[in-house]
DNA sequence: TCACTAGTGCGACAGCAGTTGCATTAAGAT
DNA sequence: ATCTTAATGCAACTGCTGTCGCACTAGTGA
């Protein structure tokens, strides 16, 4: 998951890196300066002084830029805060999600966009969710050993359910952001799980 | 909510009704054959038979398409289910959420795709779901008054919260559709609800 | 130091999106 | 029937996106 597709013996030296740094820079201040939907390869090759026809060929689109940008401030090390409590954690990693839409520039809103035009963009992205869910079960297995959850906790089903609102109220309905909401959507899937909603399917009630 | 800006004394007699009603009929037709992704203004005004600049003129751009397509569509006594129960009220409404984002073509989901291109689009799409949720506030109030949940429940809140993961699967994870989602989302919100998630601002256990 | 070639620069090109000015048609009013 | 003008048709234009062939530069290995 480095940069772009090599295609024999790849040639990582001086200057491909250098053209790679230019560009990737160029993007985060375009996006910094003038938001996503300014952001074209054209501008992004204009600002950093690379050819046009050079960015085309190694990145293909915006969404290719954008994946390249992600890969390269991704810190390969992430993990999910241990707070003590599974409603500490969900409501943890809930505020970096806020922090992550919000912030301008936010290459995940960017990235986002990106996906609904670019499909190097769409699959990034699922990676990166694919990648960041995963290692969030991590949080799930600890509650469940705590005993504050029934073992056989649907981890992802729950960490979704926790993560969705958050989501749905900034990229879609387009709510200003509430500072209160990742903590509440935290400890609302916190006390559904609790009470047995993700476990093996069946739901208190039922 | 009809069809575009007016500009003095409209005219919607004869012609201009049957361009809209041509118009609209390509954009069904260009999005079932091709998807969105395919859906230009020029594909539509060749289809339609009506010129690009009419189209342009009268649209604007592709968002604007499908904004009137979805009012021209869209039933205006639209309700939510009446179960009997606030469960099966938002199992009800999951339902609909899954089939209006699976189905082919899809409005819905070339309605959130477009809104991330066309500020109109952006801005129906907002209206549409601000009115649904408007509207389904009145399932919550149903039970209330069943005594199924405490007074002073957040409607929209528990709403979203009861909706935001299929939007979440379906439309950002990329997600195949999972039927038993609908029930499963709307069982665990109103576990919650029940529990007093959604009331003052508290959660059980704050 | 030298040869090989991946990577880049360059210009030209096709194609689509969207706009503009003007001519034409037809809806609605008298 | 006639007039007014909203709505449409038409053609030309700008600007942006993405591609292609060719020349050239500079890593890389010998």
């Amino acid at each position: 998951m480095s940069s772009a597709p090599p295609s024999g013996r790849t040639r990582p030296g001086g200057r491909t890196a250098r053209t790679r740094a230019q560009v990737l820079a160029a993007v985060s201040a375009e996006l910094a300066e003038h938001g996503f939907d300014a952001l074209t390869v054209d501008s992004v090759a204009a600002r950093s002084g690379v050819h046009r026809t050079t960015v085309y060929r190694r990145w293909r689109d915006v969404g290719g830029l954008l994946t390249d940008l992600l890969d390269a401030t991704s810190d390969d090390d992430w993990q999910p805060a241990d707070t003590g409590s599974l409603r500490g954690d969900l409501a943890a990693l809930n505020r970096e999600i806020q922090q992550s839409l919000t912030e301008r520039p936010s290459i995940a809103a960017a990235l986002i966009a990106a996906s609904f035009r670019s499909e190097e963009a769409a699959r990034a992205l699922r990676r990166l969710w694919d990648d960041r869910y995963g290692r969030c079960e991590l949080v799930v297995e600890r509650a469940v050993q705590r005993g504050e959850l029934p073992p056989g906790t649907d981890a992802r089903a729950l960490l979704v359910t926790a993560t969705a609102p958050l989501y749905h109220q900034l990229v879609l309905l387009g709510t200003p952001p509430d500072p209160r909401l990742p903590e509440h959507a935290a400890a609302t899937a916190a006390l559904a799980a609790r009470a047995g909603a993700f476990t093996s399917g069946d739901v208190e009630g039922e």
